[in-house]
DNA sequence: GCAAGGTC
């Protein structure tokens, strides 16, 4: 039931927040309307009404047809049909309008937060008399205190995110659309290729990565290496330096063996080993991932369902914070209720009941890190109880102490030569917070108890070869990390997004490790060649300056698109008049077309039978055999022979040095 | 149908 009675209407952006700040105002009914719920409050004497969103209610659509550059705010529901859930919250918000004072904006404060309020608003009745809501926290005093300053809308921040929306479509929607359209050119067939930008710089980082593996070819180095032994234990110490030429290391390695080793200098200290900050999303899914194999996607699923079933705080978040408006304390004691109870009694042993928890560096404009709530349901489903455990033990070792190592050096060198070597050893003297989150490896051990002056016998004196490593594949959790670090993406999208990836055939999973697809090199081929802005992460830190000046009122996001639609228009140009060539390309990845292929790959024959990348392996092969000659003094067959037996060696370098036997 | 961004 609606009062007839004009009242304020709060649209907060999810069902979760409109109930706190429902509760915020003290009494408070919950209601609900088609299955979505709603609050009617008051404040002040006035009668408040408190609706959600559900994210974005609204999308950008356009026509079809290439290029578009036309597009306009539609709801969600109608345009999309995995959203038509929506539409309830649509609904509802409509129904409440009628009768409204004004309408004020909670969302999120953030970026996001104020477009998805914005539309809302402006597409009721417009946006006039519309207030904004900055709420840093969803705690009562924090909304009270919000609700008694109301602030004009945030215009320029909304204008800001409008201008996002319309760029990523703008790049998005026209170069997928110019891929498909050239593929369906030349072959006449259907499919779905797509780019943007988060997506397709994560691709050629991929795709660059492989690259670099199958064309890596491994130089040998040589390291002397000691072999001491000291009060009984053995211990294999590297000389410092390596050598490019064997020779030479073999010529050191007997001058030593006729030299003696003593110790020069022995040092312990005592070093910290901070606890960790307590999680937020993109840690979580980094350790999920190491310790469980769980996916980035997986794990952000995973943390939403203990989320909505109350059992942690909102998971988007990129804050290591706990700001003191949160009741540590009421959450151990929930816990210590709970089935990890035995924890906390560790954690009180460890604190003795004084928690202060580490505050980490990242920090998120509209939520704190993620910590579990005081209350603990019924069993959960396996993968579910592992995440739980492992936010509840990170959360709890945040506000532990730091454990403490020893840390120990010994220098030692040789009398004659005066060349030296070192050992480092450390032994863990607290454990600290490594008791409750013990996931991290920490080497332990006994330290040496020798004297400075001491002689030390030496078992052995050698020379190892070592080969250089390629890159290592990418898995899902390193390249979200990867990701992050690039400031591609946000919490809520880069897991998705690798999945897409993975959706359009682009790249495919060896195990845990990511590599592309003959599809994926091709479309990154051309991407990189025809629309090469789109695949440069510098592109995503141009369009955070320009959201920045509009935010600070130096442009708009008019200006700003138009500088879009001018830019793509140009790239337009060029792609339509290399379509046949591009469509051709992608075809021949997608084995659509017949071509002639490499003699050794499924790359296409560009020189003497051989792909590009092949004949990129043939100068490397030359290269590299004159290199290891230089430094081995090994004769050719045996330089092939250890090129065809080293696991390093690229797949591409290895088919060329194969031909050589 | 395609993006990236919210949230379910
Ligand atoms: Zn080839």
């Amino acid at each position: 039931m609606v009062d007839k009675k004009p009242y304020v209407v709060i649209i907060a952006e999810k069902p979760k927040a409109g109930k706190k700040i429902a509760e915020a105002f003290g009494k408070y009914f919950q209601l609900s309307y088609r299955n979505v719920k709603y609050w009617k409050a008051s404040f002040n004497g006035e009668q408040i009404v408190i609706v959600t969103a559900a994210g974005h209610l609204y999308g950008l659509h356009g026509a079809s047809g290439f290029p578009v550059y036309d597009m306009s705010w539609e709801p969600l529901w109608k345009i999309d049909k995995k959203a038509y859930y929506t539409k309830k919250y649509m609904d509802l918000i409509n129904y409440v309008a009628g009768n409204a004072k004004f309408f004020v904006n909670a969302c999120d404060y953030d970026i996001e937060g104020s477009v998805i309020g914005y539309l809302i608003i402006d597409k009721l009745r417009g946006i006039a008399n519309a207030k904004r809501m900055k709420i840093n926290a969803l705690t009562k005093e924090e909304i009270l205190r919000a609700y008694s300053n109301l602030q004009p809308l945030d215009l320029t921040m909304v204008d800001a995110g409008i201008a996002r929306h319309k760029v990523d479509w703008l790049w998005g929607i026209n170069v997928s659309r110019a891929l498909m359209l050239s593929v369906k050119k030349v072959s006449g067939k259907r499919v779905i290729l797509s780019a943007g930008r988060v997506q397709s710089p994560t691709l050629l980082q991929v795709v660059n990565r492989e690259m670099e593996r199958y064309l890596h070819l491994p130089l040998p180095e040589f390291k002397v290496k000691v072999k001491v032994e000291i009060k009984g234990r053995v211990f294999d110490a590297p000389l410092e330096g390596r050598f490019n030429v064997l020779s030479e290391a073999k010529e050191l390695a007997e001058r030593l063996k006729r030299d003696v080793l003593f110790v020069e200098r022995v040092s312990v200290d005592k070093t910290r080993l901070v606890r960790p900050p307590p999680f937020n999303l993109i840690d979580l899914q980094l350790e999920a991932g190491r310790l469980f194999g769980f996916s980035p996607y997986k794990v952000e699923r995973l943390a939403e369902e203990l989320y909505l079933d109350g059992l942690i705080s909102y998971p988007r978040t990129n804050s290591q914070k706990i700001p003191p408006t949160v009741n540590v304390r009421e959450i151990v004691e929930g816990v210590s209720r709970g089935p990890l109870g035995y924890l906390v009694s560790l954690l009180n042993k460890l604190t003795h009941g004084r928690y202060v928890v580490r505050q980490g560096e990242k920090d998120d404009p509209a939520h704190p890190a993620i910590y579990p709530t005081q209350y603990f349901g019924s069993r959960l489903p396996r993968d579910q109880y592992k995440l739980y455990e492992l936010i509840v033990r990170r959360f709890l070792a945040s506000m532990s102490v730091d454990a403490w190592i020893e840390r120990q050096s010994v220098a030692l060198r040789f009398k004659r030569s005066g060349l030296k070597l070192s050992l480092s050893l450390q032994e863990v003297v607290e454990k600290g917070w490594l008791e409750i989150y013990p996931y991290v490896k920490v080497k332990d051990e006994a330290l040496l108890e020798v004297k400075e002056g001491e002689e030390v016998n030496v078992k052995g004196i050698s020379v190892i070869t070592s080969l250089s490593k390629p890159p290592q594949r990418f898995s899902k959790t390193t390249l979200l990390k990867w990701m992050e670090s690039s400031n591609l993406g946000t919490e809520a999208t880069r897991g998705r997004i690798i999945e897409t990836l993975f959706e359009r055939k682009y790249v495919k999973l060896s195990g845990k490790s990511i590599v592309p697809t003959k599809l994926g090199i091709v479309i990154a081929e051309v991407l990189d060649k025809f629309f090469g802005e789109l695949t440069d992460v510098k592109m995503t830190a141009d369009m955070e300056q320009k959201l920045n000046d509009i935010i600070y009122g130096k442009t708009n996001s008019e200006e700003v698109v138009k500088e879009m639609r001018e830019k793509i228009a140009k790239y337009v140009e060029v792609f339509d008049s290399n379509k046949e060539k591009i469509g051709e390309k992608i075809a021949k990845g997608l084995g659509y077309l017949q071509y002639q292929k490499c003699k050794y790959c499924d790359f296409e024959a560009e020189n003497g039978g051989l792909c590009r990348y092949h004949l990129n392996a043939m100068e490397k092969v030359k290269e590299g055999i004159n290199e290891w000659t230089i430094r081995t003094g090994y004769p050719r067959d045996r330089v092939i022979k250890s090129l065809e037996k080293s696991k390093y060696t690229g797949k591409f370098v290895l088919d060329v040095v194969k031909e050589m036997m």
